[in-house]
DNA sequence: TCAATAGTGTCTATAAGACAATATACC
DNA sequence: GGTATATTGTCTTATAGACACTATTGA
């Protein structure tokens, strides 16, 4: 048929690049922000054999029907978590980032509640098992990872950092109910800096994200519960935290 | 019909997806804001044959060095533009947005200055060439254009009206020397409605972004003229233009 | 002088920062 | 009561919105 045949044509005219999608998991722990990181076959042909790199892979033309439901079905392999904060972040794209070729990849950021976590690891096809830890990510930027995934483990802790400032992302990275102390506390630690408690209080209250869910005790005043109101959208704040250098 | 590798395993377990790149160049004429469509063409086998698309097209593994580059030669083969602001906005893939087979396209979207623009047809292999035009962006988004190109289109403009609440961007869309009513009557198209002359040039002047170059007569009041002191990147303010609701 | 456009001054409103004060829990 | 944590109150500050006012150009 002389379409088939037209998309032939399109197909040598073009060589195709290499697909890839990678995921960046965070979660907090032990007072940092870690990141999810999987160490690179050994075996013979795999490019940075050894090395530590953002969980991913190639996509499966024949299993997944989109980008987004590529990302899902690898955070889960990883985390056992279906349904945490994911967006988009980004596409990085060219001749040299993997050795087999001209190759892009999507990447996705997620951000998972501490203590829903149970790691799994990464099951090969051919019965092997691949180490996987949380690094803190001041840590992990300094490792030399596979590919350019310091570059976009770059960026995405920018993304974050830069989110955190005007939006309610923290409240992802909790499980419920949380407290505003709590709350307050993931702020910092992702911030890396204090924020005043009565201006973030009034913040938080103000923008109506949260709805009363129970009450929770840490070994003093018990303290009032917080479940949000929509999982799948942080709130965006009118202001910055940080008005003014 | 997996095409012979001399790469091992790992492409032949994964068949390869379609890459392209998409770009929305938008500029504003005539008081609205507008984008720049091609028309598909009408050659038997191509998919969408008549219908308007975004620019854009397969990355060539030969001639492109990454993702961003091939971007630029899209831009540039189409505007003549040749270094306008553009960003990357975003990845769309799926197995049924191009009836070719499995696709992801990178999407970036540029802002160019008005009046710096010559409108180049986009001249095929085969020695024919493709209309196109600049379309009015609510007319566009009512369009149904080929593929996946009008949510695509969609998402660049919520991207670039969300962004222009608090940023620098429309400067992007105007040549210098620019001056600050004209700054703020691009402000108004892309917002779709008025703002405070007072406000707006505080806003403007506090940011910083602008350093002064002579002057410009526009049949009243001459006005000051201004430069971009950085043509990379957008500044952003502290707060968005409309606070509350 | 008038029309048109550019630019300024001043008051108010909103929300953040600082920080002191109060409330509730468990021992 | 004492300690630990949670929550509130109040004053100041930064910046946006409203809107009236002044300034400069050309016909």
């Amino acid at each position: 048929m002389a379409r088939i045949q037209k998309h032939v044509g399109v197909e040598l005219r073009f060589e195709r690049p290499l697909v890839t999608v990678d995921v960046i998991i965070f979660t907090v722990l032990d007072e940092q922000l870690h990141v999810l990181l999987v160490q690179r076959p050994e075996t013979r042909g795999e490019p940075f054999p050894g090395r530590w790199a953002l969980p991913g892979g190639f996509i499966d033309v024949g299993q997944d029907r989109d980008l987004l439901q590529c990302a899902r079905r690898k955070l889960k392999a990883k985390t056992g978590v279906s349904s945490p904060y994911l967006e988009q972040l980004g596409s990085w794209g060219s001749a040299d980032r993997d050795p087999r070729g001209w190759s892009a990849t999507h990447a996705y950021f997620a951000l998972a509640p501490i203590g829903h976590l149970e790691l799994r690891v990464e099951s090969q096809e051919d019965g092997t098992f691949l180490p996987t830890m949380w690094a803190p990510v001041d840590e992990a930027l300094g490792m030399s990872l596979a590919f350019d995934h310091g570059e976009i483990l770059q960026a995405a802790v920018e993304r974050l950092r830069g989110k955190v400032e005007y939006t309610s992302l923290p409240a992802f990275l909790l499980p419920e109910p949380m407290t505003l102390p709590q709350l307050q506390h993931v702020y910092e630690v992702v911030l890396g800096r204090a924020l005043d408690k009565s201006a973030f209080r009034r913040r938080m209250l103000d923008a109506g994200f949260l709805e009363e869910a129970g009450t929770v005790s840490m070994g003093g005043r018990v303290a009032q519960g917080f479940r949000l109101r929509d999982r799948r959208e942080p709130t965006v704040f009118p202001r910055s935290f940080k008005a003014a250098e």
